[in-house]
RNA sequence: GCCCCCAUCGUCUAGUGGUCCAGGACGCCGCCCUUUCAAGGCGGUAGCACGGGUUCGAACCCCGUUGGGGGCACCA
C-alpha cells in the first residue's frame, strides 16, 4: 500500500463551511438536530479560512476561560470556537495536544465542560466481537449515537477485531444485529461502507505499519529491548516498586547498543516517548482531569513480533476516521493520557488533524457497587430481547442510566432523546442496573403502543409457542384483535402474552396446580361451577353483557356469593390461571362450547359431590 | 503499593449560591376504582457521607477525611 494513503483519507474532500449545516438536509432516519437551528440563530462571525480544518486546536478545549468570564449555559450556542493564540500562549498550553504548560494556575476548580459546536461531530462505537453483548456496551453505543444525531453529526461503527483468539464471526454478526435492534443505525461502518474504510481492524494492517514506521522515523517512538524481568530488576535495584512498570530506560540507546541486542536475537517493541508535561484534558462528563508529568511510562505501540496493540491502533483509527468526540467507558479513563500523547505525535506527523474531545461514561453496576460483570446473566442484552422488551422501551431505560431528559419526566422516545441529548449533562455517577425500573419503563411503552402494532409484535411470541400460525388464521386474528387491548395493559414484556392468552388458542386448558388448589379445592367451588354451568348453558345471547348478567344473577344473587368468591373458580376453570384477561370478555371469545367443556372439566377436580 | 474517578431517598436522578425544612421516577406501604390480575387515581415512606473553610447566605464553591469504584500487560 502507498504509505500516504491512510493519511490522505482523513482530509475532507469538500470545503468546510461552518456557517452551513453539515448535512444537506434531514434525510430519512436522521432527525434534524438542534444544531441546525442553533447555527442559523448564531450571530455571524468572521468567516474562517477553510484551512482551519487542518487543525482545530479547540477540538480539545482547555479548562476554565468561559466559566471565568461568567458565561451561563443559555449562551452556549452563541460561543464561537475560534482559536485564540494569544490566550493559549498566555496560558502556556499547547492547544493542539492537550499538553498543559507548566504555568497552569489554580486548583481543580469547577471546570467548564460545555460542548461546543465546531467542525462536524463524528462519534464512533468500536466494540470487539467477543461473546455476549453487554448492556453497558449498548448504553455506550446509544450515547454515541444520540450525540451524533443531536448535533447532526456522523455515527461511525468500527469493529476492533485484532484478537483472533477471542473474536468470532458469530459475535460480530450478533453485534450488528443488536445495534440494529436497538435502532442505532450507523452512517459509516460494516455493511454500509463509508469513505474511511475498511471498518474492521483485521483489514487495516498496513495502515498501522505505515503509521508506526513514521512515528519511529520522526523520533516520537523508539525501539525498546528491555524485558519485563530487566525492568523489574532495575526498579528493585533502585528501591522502587516494580509495579511502577517500565522505566523509560531505552529512550536513548545508541545504534551500537541496539545492534548488540539484535545480535542477541532480541526483537524490539516500539514505544511512544511520553512528554514531560502534565497530561490534562477537559472531559465532557467530568471536567478537567489531570495526570502528573512522569506518571505514565512510555507505552508499547507495537509488539516485538510486529503486531500493533490496542492503545496504538485505536487512536490511529480514530484519527484517520476523523473522530471528534470519543464517548467511552470509565474503565478507559486511565489510558487517556497515553492517547493524548499519541495524538500529539500523530498530529505532528500529519496523521491526525486534532485531538478529539473525550467523555468518560460512568459504569453500569449490578448488585452491590461492582461494575456489571460480563459473566452476570443480567448484563446480556439477549435476555431482554428474548423476554420481549421493546427496543424503544429498553433504550429509554438505558438512557436513564446516567442521563435524564427533564426534572419531572422519564418516559421518552428515541426521537425525543435525540432532540434533547446533551453529553455534558451526563452524570459521572455509576448507575445500578435496576430490572424493576427497566420493566416499568418498558410496560409504559408497551401500553402506549397502538393496539394494531401491539398485536403485530405479540404474534411471533404466540406463534413461537405454537398457539397461532404465522400468519394467524382469520379466526385466530379475530380472537387476537379482540383480546389485544385487554392483554396489552396487563403485560410488561411481550413474552408474557403466551401465558396470559394460551387459554384462548387451545382446545382444552391445562389448569395450573396452584390455581386449582386456591380456587377449586373447596366444596363451594362445585356449587359455583354448577350454577355457572346452568346459567350459561341456557343463555341465548352469547355476549359479554349477557354473560355478565347471567353469572351475576346466578352466583352473586342466586348463591349469595361475594363477587370475589363467585368468580374465582369460574376464572380458573376457563383460563387455567388465577390471573387472566377480564372474565366475561374472555368467556365470550372462548365460545359456549369450550366454556361449558371447561366448566365441566374443572368440576371433576373439585371436592364437591356431583350434582 | 501507585494513579485516577465518584459521593442527594433502598435504586436512577433533578438541583450549577437565596425561589430547597430538597423535585420526579422505580420500589415499598395505604386508600379509591374493581369480576381476578393489572392499569388508572389519590396519599404516604425515605436522602444532601463527615469535618473544616469561603460567603450576609452552601446540597451547590474550596480544602481535608471517610467510604465506594476503577486502572496499573508485548489483552481489548
Amino acid at each position: 500500500m502507498d504509505p500516504g494513503q491512510g493519511i490522505r483519507l482523513l482530509l475532507p474532500d469538500r470545503p468546510v463551511d461552518r456557517d452551513r449545516p453539515p448535512r444537506p438536509g434531514p434525510g430519512p432516519g436522521r432527525p434534524r438536530g438542534r444544531l441546525h437551528r442553533r447555527r442559523r440563530a448564531a450571530p455571524a462571525g468572521p468567516h474562517e479560512p477553510a484551512d482551519l480544518r487542518r487543525a482545530d486546536p479547540h477540538l480539545l478545549h482547555l479548562a476554565g476561560d468561559d466559566a471565568a468570564a461568567g458565561r451561563r449555559r443559555p449562551h452556549r450556542h452563541a460561543v464561537r470556537c475560534r482559536p485564540d493564540p494569544a490566550r493559549a500562549a498566555r496560558r502556556g498550553d499547547d492547544p493542539g495536544t492537550g499538553v498543559a504548560g507548566q504555568q497552569r494556575r489554580g486548583g481543580r476548580g469547577r471546570v467548564d465542560r460545555r460542548w461546543r459546536p465546531m467542525s462536524e461531530v463524528r462519534t464512533r462505537f468500536c466494540p470487539s466481537p467477543t461473546g455476549t453483548v453487554h448492556v453497558g456496551l449498548m448504553r455506550t453505543a446509544l450515547f454515541n449515537w444520540a450525540h451524533a444525531r443531536h448535533t447532526g453529526g456522523t455515527f461511525v461503527f468500527r469493529i476492533e477485531d485484532t484478537d483472533a483468539s477471542r473474536d468470532s464471526e458469530e459475535s460480530y454478526r450478533h453485534l450488528l444485529d443488536c445495534l440494529r435492534w436497538l435502532g442505532l443505525e450507523w452512517d459509516e461502518g460494516p455493511e454500509v461502507g463509508g469513505p474511511h474504510g475498511p471498518y474492521r481492524q483485521s483489514e487495516r494492517g498496513e495502515v498501522y505499519a505505515d503509521v508506526a514506521a513514521s512515528l519511529l522515523a520522526s523520533g516520537h517512538a523508539y525501539e525498546s529491548f528491555s524485558t519485563n524481568e530487566e525492568v523489574d530488576a532495575r526498579r528493585r535495584a533502585a528501591g522502587q516498586d516494580p509495579k511502577l512498570g517500565y522505566d523509560n530506560h531505552d529512550r536513548f540507546l545508541t545504534d551500537a547498543q541496539k545492534a548488540a541486542f539484535r545480535a542477541e536475537g532480541r526483537d524490539p517493541v516500539l514505544r511512544l516517548r511520553m512528554p514531560d508535561e502534565d497530561l490534562v484534558w477537559t472531559d465532557l462528563v467530568r471536567g478537567e482531569v489531570r495526570f502528573a508529568a512522569g506518571s505514565v511510562p512510555d507505552f508499547v505501540l507495537v509488539r516485538g513480533n510486529g503486531a500493533p496493540l490496542y492503545p496504538f491502533v485505536n487512536p490511529v483509527d480514530d484519527a484517520l476516521m476523523g473522530i471528534t468526540d470519543v464517548l467511552r467507558g470509565e474503565d478507559l479513563l486511565p489510558s487517556t493520557p497515553r492517547q493524548l500523547a499519541l495524538y500529539a505525535a500523530l498530529t505532528d506527523i500529519g496523521v491526525a488533524s486534532a485531538t478529539p474531545r473525550f467523555g468518560h461514561l460512568p459504569y453500569v453496576t449490578g448488585e452491590g457497587n461492582k461494575k456489571l460483570s460480563k459473566r452476570d446473566p443480567q448484563s446480556n442484552l439477549d435476555v431482554y430481547r428474548e423476554r420481549g422488551f421493546l427496543p424503544e422501551g429498553f433504550a429509554n431505560y438505558l438512557a436513564l442510566l446516567g442521563w435524564s431528559i427533564a426534572e419531572d419526566r422519564d418516559i421518552f422516545s428515541m426521537a425525543e432523546m435525540v432532540e434533547a441529548f446533551d453529553v455534558t449533562r451526563v452524570s459521572a455517577n455509576p448507575a445500578r442496573f435496576d430490572l424493576k425500573k427497566a420493566e416499568a419503563i418498558n410496560a409504559t411503552h408497551l401500553r402506549a403502543l397502538p393496539v394494531e402494532e401491539f398485536t403485530e409484535q405479540v404474534t411471533p411470541y404466540l406463534a413461537g409457542a405454537g398457539l397461532v400460525t404465522e400468519p394467524p388464521t382469520p379466526e385466530q386474528q379475530r380472537l387476537l384483535t379482540a383480546i389485544a387491548p385487554m392483554a396489552q395493559e396487563r403485560m410488561i414484556v411481550l413474552s408474557e402474552a403466551v401465558g396470559l392468552l394460551r387459554f384462548l388458542f387451545v382446545e382444552d386448558v391445562e389448569i395450573e396446580p396452584s390455581a386449582a388448589e386456591k380456587q377449586l379445592s373447596g366444596a363451594d367451588a362445585a356449587e359455583v361451577l354448577d350454577a355457572a354451568t346452568s346459567a350459561l348453558a341456557q343463555l341465548e345471547d352469547w355476549s359479554t353483557p349477557a354473560i355478565e348478567a347471567a353469572l351475576k344473577g346466578a352466583l352473586v344473587d342466586g348463591l349469595g356469593r361475594k363477587p370475589r368468591q363467585a368468580f374465582g373458580p369460574v376464572r380458573v376453570a376457563v383460563s387455567g390461571r388465577t390471573v387472566s384477561p377480564p372474565l366475561y370478555e374472555s368467556i365470550e371469545l372462548l365460545g359456549r362450547e369450550r366454556t361449558l367443556a371447561r366448566l365441566a372439566a374443572a368440576r371433576t377436580l373439585t371436592g364437591g359431590a356431583a350434582g
